[in-house]
DNA sequence: TGTCATTGATAAAACGTTTTACTAAATCGT
DNA sequence: ACGATTTAGTAAAACGTTTTATCAATGACA
C-alpha cells in the first residue's frame, strides 16, 4: 500500500486499513452507534496516524451544511477596542475549532453587502458584530438572512444576542472614585448621545452623582465625540461656560483624556493639582501621557471571547443564550487624579 | 416554479431557466469556450437574479480544490503595526474575492500548529505572515506543506516573498531631517537587535551619520525594545554614559519615544527647546504626546494591501512576485522637533 | 430446524459545484 | 444534395465527506 504524495483522504485511510469508507467516518468522528471490533478500531487509527490524516474541512462542510467558521464585523481597526475584541474572539474560535474571519467595513461596501457577502455564499455559519450603525436597516438583514449573531460592544432593542461590558458601572465606578476623593464639582466628556456605550457612560456619571447627592451641572456636560480634537474642543466649551472650573474630568475615551488634559495645561491648570482626570479604556498609551492617566479598565477580551463561546454553543445547540454584561471593571490609579484641592 | 426558502442553487437556477446546470454554470463564470444564445444568457441572468442566486462557495471549494481564503498570522493585536495591515490585507483580500482569516498567535500554541490546522484542513489557500520567529523552524515548516505565503514586515533569509516598508529609508530620513535642524548629536533608542525591522532602522541612522560625515557615538546608542519603558531606560542609559546630553533622539518606536520625553522631561531638559525627539510609526499618539511628537511615517497598511494582492496573483498564476520595498515614507513634523539649540 | 436479535460492518446517496466529453441541430461550401 | 463545420447546448463524473439503509454472519431461543 503505497502513501500518496497528496493529502490522505478517509479513501486513503479505508484502504490502508481495509475498511470501508463509512467504517472510517464513524469511528473517527466518535460515532457511538456504530459496533465495531476494538481491533478494527485500532487498526483505522492506526492508519491515521500513518497516513497523517487530517479530514478535509470542505468536503466535511459541504455535507453538514456548516464552514466552522465565524465572521466578525468590525467598523474599524484604528481604534484599539476592536483589536482587542478580536483577540479575544480568535482565541476563543481557534479552542472551539472554529476558524475566524475579519470583515472590517470601509466605506465603499455597505454593512448589508458584507453581511449578504459572508452568508448567502455560505462562507460563515454566525456572526459577531462589534458595529451597528443604521439599526434597524442592519438587524432587518440580519433578520431576513437568518444567520445567527451576536452583537459585541453594543446593545439593541429586542436583541437579546450580546455580550457586553458594564459600561455604566466602570463609569459609576470613576466618577465613585473622583468623589471619594472629595470632587464635587466633576465635569463629564462624552461620547456620541446616540451610541449606546455612550449613553451608558453617561447614565453612570449621573447616577454617581445622585447617589452622592450632587446635582448635575448640565454646564459641565459636554459632547466630545472620541478623537483628541474632539476632547479639545469640549473642555474649551466646558471652561468657557463656567465661572469656577471644575476640580475634575471624566473623559469618555483615552483620547478625549488626553485632548481634555493639553487644554487645562494651556490654561494653566496643573493635572492632577487643581483638575484631576480619568478616562475610559485602559491602554499603553494612558501610560505614555503627561501625566500619566488613571483610566477604568474594561475586560473587552473577554468580551470577544465570551461572545464567541456563546454563538459556538448556540450554533452547536447547546442551550441558548440570554444578553451578557461582564461585569468586570477596575479603577488603574496613575499620576492623573488626586484629592479635590477644594476644602470640604 | 416557485421560489425556494432556502438559498438557490444552481439547480434552481436551472430550472426555472429551464437549461441545465451546466450551462449555468458556464454562463454565469463567464465561460468563452460556451456557445450560447444571447436570449439565453439573458434568462439565466434573470434566472439568477428573481432567485438571489450566490453560487455556493463551499462545494465551488470542493470541486476546484481552492478556499478563496487567506490567513493572517499576527504575533498580537495589542500593537497597532498590526491592525493596521490586516486591515490592509482585508481589503485587498474583499476587493479580490477572497475571505480572510485571522491567526493570532497566543502563547499556548506554536506557530507550527496554527500553520498545520490551518493549511492541512484545507481551511486556506495562502498564508500572510507577519509573524517569525524561530525563523529557520517556521520556514522549514512552511515549506514542508507546501503553502504558498508571504512574508510582512519582515524578511528572511533566501526567501523572495516578503513586502516590507522602507524602514532603512524612513530611519535615514527621520536623521536627516534632524540633521537639517543643526543636529550632531543625535542618539538612537532601538529595538531588538535580531529583529528585521530595527536592524534596518539602525542601518539607516548609521547611514545618515555617515552620509553627514558625523562620527556615530557608541555611548548614544542603546536597545530600548518597543515599550514604554524600555524607552525610558534606554534614555536614561545614555544620559548617563555621556557628559554632554545629545541634542536630537530618534527613537524605534512611538512608546520608546515616549518613554524618552517623559525621562528628558524628568531630567529638566526641554523638549524640543533642549532636545528634539522624533519616533517610528504615526498613529493618533503621537498628536496627544506633551508636546505632540514628530514621527516618521510609513505606508502599513500598503503592505497589507500589496502583500494580499501579490499573493492572490501567485495563486492565481499571474505572475510571479520578488521581494518588495514599499518605498514611501514621510516625516510628519509636530512639536517636538526645533532647530539644535547650539550654534554650528 | 427455523427464526429472531445482535454484532460488525458496507453500499450508496447526497451536499452544490465545475468541467470534460459528447450530441443534436443548423449552417456552410461545393 | 451531402458531408463538414459551427452553434448551442447537455449528461455525467468528480471533489471528500457524512449518514441512512442495508446486509452478512453469528449466536440464542423456541
Amino acid at each position: 500500500m503505497e502513501k500518496p504524495t497528496r493529502p490522505a483522504t478517509i479513501t486513503d485511510v479505508a484502504k490502508w486499513a481495509k475498511v470501508s469508507i463509512a467504517a472510517v467516518s464513524r469511528v473517527m468522528s466518535g460515532d457511538e452507534s456504530l459496533a465495531v471490533r476494538d481491533e478494527t478500531r485500532q487498526r483505522i487509527y492506526e492508519a491515521a496516524r500513518e497516513l497523517n490524516y487530517q479530514p478535509n474541512r470542505i468536503a466535511r462542510s459541504l455535507r453538514v451544511s456548516r464552514t466552522f467558521s465565524l465572521g466578525i464585523v468590525v467598523p474599524e481597526l484604528e481604534n484599539p477596542v476592536h483589536p482587542r475584541i478580536i483577540a479575544g474572539a480568535e482565541k476563543a474560535a481557534a479552542k472551539l475549532g472554529y476558524s475566524l474571519l475579519i470583515a472590517h467595513r470601509f466605506s465603499e461596501v455597505p454593512d448589508a453587502t458584507i453581511y449578504r457577502r459572508l452568508v448567502q455564499q455560505s462562507r460563515v455559519d454566525g456572526l459577531i458584530i462589534a458595529t451597528l450603525q443604521d439599526e434597524e436597516v442592519q438587524l432587518a438583514i440580519l433578520e431576513e438572512l437568518g444567520c445567527p449573531f451576536v452583537l459585541v460592544n453594543r446593545k439593541a432593542k429586542d436583541i437579546d444576542h450580546f455580550v457586553v461590558v458594564d459600561d455604566q458601572g466602570g463609569a459609576r465606578k470613576a466618577v465613585e472614585y473622583l468623589i471619594g476623593l472629595g470632587h464635587k464639582r466633576i465635569a463629564h466628556l462624552s461620547g456620541a448621545p446616540d451610541r449606546y456605550n455612550s449613553r451608558c457612560r453617561m447614565d453612570g456619571y449621573l447616577d454617581a452623582l445622585k447617589t452622592a447627592g450632587i446635582d448635575a451641572d448640565p454646564k459641565l456636560i459636554a459632547v466630545a465625540g472620541y478623537t483628541q480634537s474632539g476632547g479639545v474642543n469640549a473642555m474649551r466649551a466646558i471652561l468657557d461656560s463656567v465661572t469656577r472650573p471644575p476640580t475634575a474630568v471624566f473623559a469618555t475615551t483615552l483620547l478625549v483624556a488626553a485632548g481634555a488634559m493639553s487644554v487645562l495645561r494651556d490654561k494653566g491648570l496643573r493635572v492632577p493639582e487643581d483638575v484631576s482626570v480619568i478616562g475610559f479604556h485602559d491602554g499603553p498609551i494612558a501610560e505614555v501621557l503627561a501625566p500619566p492617566l488613571t483610566t477604568v479598565s474594561v475586560p473587552l477580551n473577554d468580551v470577544g471571547y465570551q461572545a464567541t463561546t456563546a454563538l459556538v454553543n448556540h450554533l452547536e445547540g447547546k442551550g441558548d443564550f440570554r444578553g451578557w454584561v461582564l461585569p468586570e471593571t477596575k479603577i488603574v490609579v496613575r499620576a492623573s487624579t488626586a484629592p479635590c484641592p477644594e476644602p470640604a
